[in-house]
DNA sequence: CGATCAATTTTCGTATACGATTCCCCTTGC
DNA sequence: GCAAGGGGAATCGTATACGAAAATTGATCG
């Protein structure tokens, strides 16, 4: 139920397309539309009572953000090529542990009680295997210590490559022997954070994002050895 | 006359929205438009011919993209603050010696011939005191290098604070005692290129982006020492 | 029985039109 | 003479409509 808003802010108001926008942007967040499903914008416009426009406007939009990809029969999630993901590590590799370091010191009590919550989740989530739960533990925890990124255009490129990540991270959380890593590199990072240690922070984010990568090139060659792209799973 | 096309893509076709969008964005790139412009989508449209459906698609997409500010009376420049400033020279240092460095090794002859031509460019612009062409040299250099970035990601992330790092150009090539810092740094990346050493181009672009900051700064403090935000310079 | 070509359907891009909102300027009253 | 309120203009958001491109389906021919 927790509707996660667009990046930029968290205004419900303001135009249809601006809502539209936003609906479908907490839908795909919550992996509530899959790789077959085609967007088309008369039917997301029947859906929401409006024209095509604003429903056009808003499936526009997601596609450059690059949350959908626009094909000749709609839009539907952008297939997610190998090559890309492997870009996207070495993107985090150069912006996430500093930007988690900021953060680190940014960090105020209220938002430390939100992720040690999200911990316990995940420890649940954890012990009774419920991939689901474990997978929105993660995000939220993820979520969490972004928002607290000082530096505004820092924070704004992370969270751009948010759906790439989240459907990395859908692959590998698939493979329940991934979960204590998963656990433990939080854990490790909530440490730091209570010790305002950014040192430890970033380097611990680092390892975690190389841990991460290791899982998904396991996950990716297991699961399709011989293609060159994978898809969300839904 | 080197109208330099969209960060993605240098297709000429596709629809007229894509064709505008381009169009404006080359006008942006090369200063054409001022802090004291506002563009209607109205007239726009006028201007090329077309309904205002395909203008305003994309004043919308350059201001979604950050190139534009939309307000209610037309889009203009997005004002920079002082504090954005800051936090995208702080994203630069992240990214950009690193990029520069996978750049290195993916140059081939014909984009190091380019590179060498801003080059001279430049440096004749230097003992002209054409702070225009210096302006424009300048813009080309980092482009040719960016544009041979091999991770599309993070070419597309760099690509993406371009306005705001043109803005800062601005402001201080105004005082021409920057003008050798530039030919200076840029000679060294190059001589870098040509060595393959992506080690010195990383390291001498680092430098080279402390050096601007700093120039920045003295430019801010002198033009506007109550502000915090300085806009462009038309 | 399969392949190729055409017709139909689906979807997109664009044009035009109509409120709604916002800003600016002018008028009027004090 | 100045300030406040109202009217007009400008711009935006959205609706509806039409032509074009692409794909799918069906039909015909080999």
């Amino acid at each position: 139920m927790t509707v996660m808003l667009a990046p930029d802010q968290a205004n419900g108001s303001q135009s249809q397309g601006q809502i539209i926008h936003d609906v479908l942007m907490g839908r795909l967040q919550r992996g509530e539309i899959g790789p077959d499903d085609r967007l088309v914008d008369t039917a997301i416009a029947t859906e929401f009572g409006v024209s095509r426009m604003p429903a056009r406007d808003a499936l526009m939009r997601l596609a450059h953000e690059g949350y959908l990809e626009a094909t000749t029969r709609g839009f539907v999630l952008p297939r997610v090529t190998h090559q890309e993901i492997l870009e996207i590590f070495d993107l985090r590799r150069m912006l996430e542990p500093r930007a988690i370091a900021l953060a680190t010191l940014a960090l105020d009590k209220a938002q430390l009680a939100e992720l040690e919550k999200t911990l316990a989740d995940a420890r649940r989530a954890m012990q009774s295997g419920n991939t689901e739960l474990m997978f929105k533990a993660s995000e939220q925890f993820r979520n969490g210590w972004i928002s607290a990124i000082p530096n505004a255009s820092l924070k704004q490129v992370i969270q751009r490559y948010m759906t790439q990540v989240q459907a990395v991270r859908m692959m590998t959380f698939d493979d329940r022997a991934n979960h204590p890593l998963i656990v433990n590199g939080n854990t490790d990072i909530f440490d730091a954070f209570m010790r305002r240690d950014s040192v430890a922070a970033a380097d611990r984010l680092m390892r975690f994002i190389y841990e991460g990568e290791t899982a998904y090139l396991t996950a990716a060659s297991s699961e399709q050895p011989q293609s060159k792209h994978s898809a969300k799973t839904a």
